[in-house]
DNA sequence: GTCTATACACCGATAGAC
DNA sequence: GTCTATCGGTGTATAGAC
C-alpha cells in the first residue's frame, strides 16, 4: 500500500503552497478539476513536487481539508466564546466567503469516504459545541416557547448561512435582506443585545 | 461552433437512458465523475452514443439539468396550489430525496457558466412562486411578528430542508429531530392545521 | 441506430539526474 | 528540493462501416 518514495517535511512552504493552490482550484473551477499539474500551475510549481510532498493527490486533498477545518474551528471557537455567542456564531456563518469551498467538500463527502467520516466527525462535534455554549440561554423563557432547542437552532444558523452564501456566491440575491432581517430578529429574542 | 454530425431525436428512448444515466452517476460518484464513458457504461451503452443524441458531453448535461428542475418545478407548484400549501411546501423541501443531486448541481453552477444561469433564474422564479401564493398567509397577523416575510420563509424552508438531506445523506443525524420540530411548530403557527 | 477504429490531449504516478 | 523523461491508462470527439 505504502509506496518507497521519499516524502518532503510537513513544515516545508512549498507543501503548504499546494495546499493553498488545491483551495483555490476548489473555488474557482470545482474539485473535478483538481488535478496534480492544475494545482502545481496554480502554485507556480512542477506537477511532480505533489508527489515529493504526498503520496497521492489524495493525500493532499486531505491534508487540505484538515487544515480546512481546523481553521474553521477555530473562528467558531473564538465565536463562542465571545460576550454574545449567539451572534457571534451567526456572523460566521453569515460570512459567505467559504461557503462555495465548503459545498464543493460537502459534495466530495458524498463520494469520498476519508472525506466523508471527517465530514460527520466534524459536523456533530461543531453541533455538539454550538449546543454546549448555547444551550443556557434558553433556560430563562427568552421566548416562552417549547419548541425552541439549542440544537435546532445552532443547526438553523449553520444551514442558512451556508445557503446565503451559496446563493450570494452564484448570483441569487432575491429575499436575502428580508432572510438576514427574521434570522437576526430571532437572534435578538434569544440573546438581547441589552443585557 | 456547431459541429455537422448527425443527431439522434429528443424523442428517443436512449436519449432518455442517457440523461437517468447522468443522474445516476452525480448521485453516487459525483459530477467530477461525469464523462462520456461512465455515463454510457451505466445506462448499458457505448460511450459515442452520447456523441451521437448530443453535440457535447456538457450539452447532455444542460438538458439533464433542464429536464430536473422541470419535474422539481411540478413538484412545487403542485405542493402550493394544494390546501396547505405553507406544509406542502415543506414536505416537498423535507424529502431528502434529491438533496445530494440538487447540492451537485449547485456546486456546478460555480464552475459552469450554462448552469449557474440557469441557476440564477430557476431560484428566483421558486423564491417568486412561493412568495406569491405564501404571502396571503401573512396578512392576518398569525403571529402577531413584523420581521415574518414570505420571501424569507420560503427560503428559509428551502435552505434548512436542503440541509436536513444533505447531512442525512452523508450521515449526520444529531439534531435532525430536534430542527424538523422547531420547523414544524413554525409552519403550524403560520398556517393553523385545524382551520 | 449502434458499432469499430482511431486522433490526440491529459491524467496519476514513478525513476532517476542534478 | 526540484528537475526531465517516461509509463500505461483514460478522456473527448470524430469518421465511417454495418
Amino acid at each position: 500500500m505504502a509506496s518507497k518514495r521519499r516524502l518532503g517535511l510537513e513544515t516545508s512552504k512549498t507543501r503548504s503552497a499546494l495546499m493553498d493552490a488545491v483551495g483555490n482550484v476548489m473555488r474557482e473551477d470545482g474539485y473535478g478539476a483538481l488535478t496534480a499539474r492544475s494545482v502545481a500551475e496554480r502554485a507556480g510549481l512542477k506537477h511532480q513536487l505533489v508527489y515529493y510532498y504526498f503520496q497521492t493527490l489524495e493525500d493532499l486533498l486531505i491534508a487540505t481539508y484538515e487544515r480546512h477545518i481546523e481553521r474553521y474551528l477555530a473562528r467558531i471557537e473564538l465565536a463562542l466564546e465571545s460576550e454574545q455567542p449567539l451572534h457571534a456564531f451567526w456572523q460566521v456563518h453569515a460570512n459567505p466567503t467559504d461557503a462555495t469551498l465548503n459545498s464543493e467538500f460537502l459534495s466530495m463527502a458524498n463520494h469520498n469516504e476519508a472525506i466523508r467520516t471527517r465530514t460527520v466527525e466534524f459536523g456533530e462535534h461543531v453541533r455538539r459545541l454550538g449546543f454546549e455554549k448555547i444551550e443556557k440561554l434558553f433556560r430563562r423563557p427568552a421566548g416562552g416557547q417549547d419548541a425552541v432547542n439549542p440544537f435546532a437552532v445552532t443547526m438553523a444558523i449553520t444551514a442558512i448561512g451556508s445557503n446565503l452564501g451559496l446563493e450570494t456566491a452564484i448570483g441569487i440575491t432575491g429575499g436575502h435582506t428580508e432572510l438576514r432581517a427574521l434570522i437576526e430578529w430571532c437572534i435578538d429574542q434569544l440573546e438581547p443585545t441589552s443585557p
